[in-house]
DNA sequence: ACTCTGTTCGAACGAACGTTCGAATTATTC
DNA sequence: GAATAATTCGAACGTTCGTTCGAACAGAGT
């Protein structure tokens, strides 16, 4: 009885061997609405700020009904980390497939990250605002996806460099683009601010110029 | 004998018209030493995630000791949060004074903040991570000096599109400049990564290099 | 009708929270 | 050294925190 909540992972793995998609069940859809849910509130007070009662609030369910989908406060937070930060990473790997061009790609990883970042604000700001928050195995399950994408974005302008001779530090490079990028929650409005698109070509005119101009005698 | 907690603010406008610095009281001595201990406790586990009794701890002295210094926790953030920024906005004044040349004056720009950033990289990952926390008064105070500063930011951005005929969005270079700058306290580890005036060289190249190239047809 | 499994909830737990109060202690002034 | 003011503290206030427990409810299969 007491290790129900942790049903779900282990029921996935019925059929290691089936590439079919597993049917999301009842269990499965509404965890996913308490995180959406869960989401919101994290991102409006913050995770320590945010009380398990108002996620109770919030999602409509008992105190005492949410342990029965997650058996910790700060194992929920992990789950809307995790499935954010993995889906982003998905779908920049199947957006780079099949596109050669250096700069091209660094682009489509700028477009991907803004896009998604300004669809899912709010899971994104919990990614970024909140990423102390967790501990020890949580922290890093989740700093090794981390590390994975940040290893793209090196690759990407490594390949960047090596195609046009440039001179760069590739870590100042591509942390200063995270900051650029990652900083918008702070700031964007939708009702004054341009789409996504719009800001990734003039974020990517910006850092792209910023980097391939000036060539040799830069950096190290 | 409950309104000795405001008197440091209140003592400090005896006789308006004198230019003499006012040597400091024992008060605010003790006061800036237990800033001091509370900027790391909210460096490290943020402001909702510090307690009282981990201020008390810190700073050794009593919890109901501090009471006599400051009227709430809300408040003791406040004062970190606008003594830190005040001084930034200070310093860069007296630096851009005397200074013409527009792209010289951004890369001061930059110098100072990642210069005082690192100085005093606990107090400003404060500013820059808690900057939610503050409620109505205390938030509205502190948003006007940050507006100054964003003000300032973007004169200096303005002048230089006129002097050099450029044109991008000065709203999204300015929160673009700002986002690489502040980023830099979840990552910077002064082990590995270069001093200030090296990181504002670089990011300084990128940026202006961004800005500066490719003249007219970007941004609107 | 009965059982079994999955789901929800009211009530409560002990711990920790921010803040207050009056007394005790220390420094300053005459 | 007595009187006054500035500073510190132990103890407690009422509230809220994350989490647990056992009972209650729902639906499907027999």
């Amino acid at each position: 009885m007491g290790s129900t909540a942790t049903r779900s992972s282990g029921r996935r793995q019925r059929s290691a061997t089936a590439l079919a998609p597993v049917p999301p069940t009842r269990f499965d859809q509404r965890l996913k609405e308490i995180l959406a849910h869960a989401t919101d509130v994290f991102c409006q007070k913050g995770y320590e700020g945010a009380s398990m009662r108002d996620l109770s609030r919030a999602s409509g369910m008992s105190l005492a009904g949410l342990y029965y989908y997650f058996e910790s406060k700060e194992r929920l937070l992990f789950l809307i980390q995790k499935h954010t930060f993995s889906t982003i990473v998905r779908r920049l790997k199947a957006r780079l497939e099949g596109v050669d061009d250096a700069e091209e790609r660094v682009r489509i990883f700028i477009l991907n990250h803004l896009e998604y970042f300004l669809a899912n604000q709010q899971a994104m700001k919990v990614l970024s605002h909140e990423a102390e928050a967790l501990k020890n195995g949580f922290a890093s399950e989740l700093a090794a996806i981390k590390r994975e994408y940040y290893r793209i974005c090196v690759g990407l302008l490594d390949d960047l460099k090596r195609e046009r001779e440039l001179q760069f530090s590739t870590r100042i490079a591509v942390l200063s683009l995270f900051g650029m990028m990652n900083w918008i929650y702070t700031w964007h409005n939708p009702r004054v601010d341009a789409d996504a698109e719009a800001i990734a070509r003039e974020m990517g005119d910006i850092f792209l110029q910023g980097v391939m101009t000036g060539g040799r005698g830069r950096g190290r």
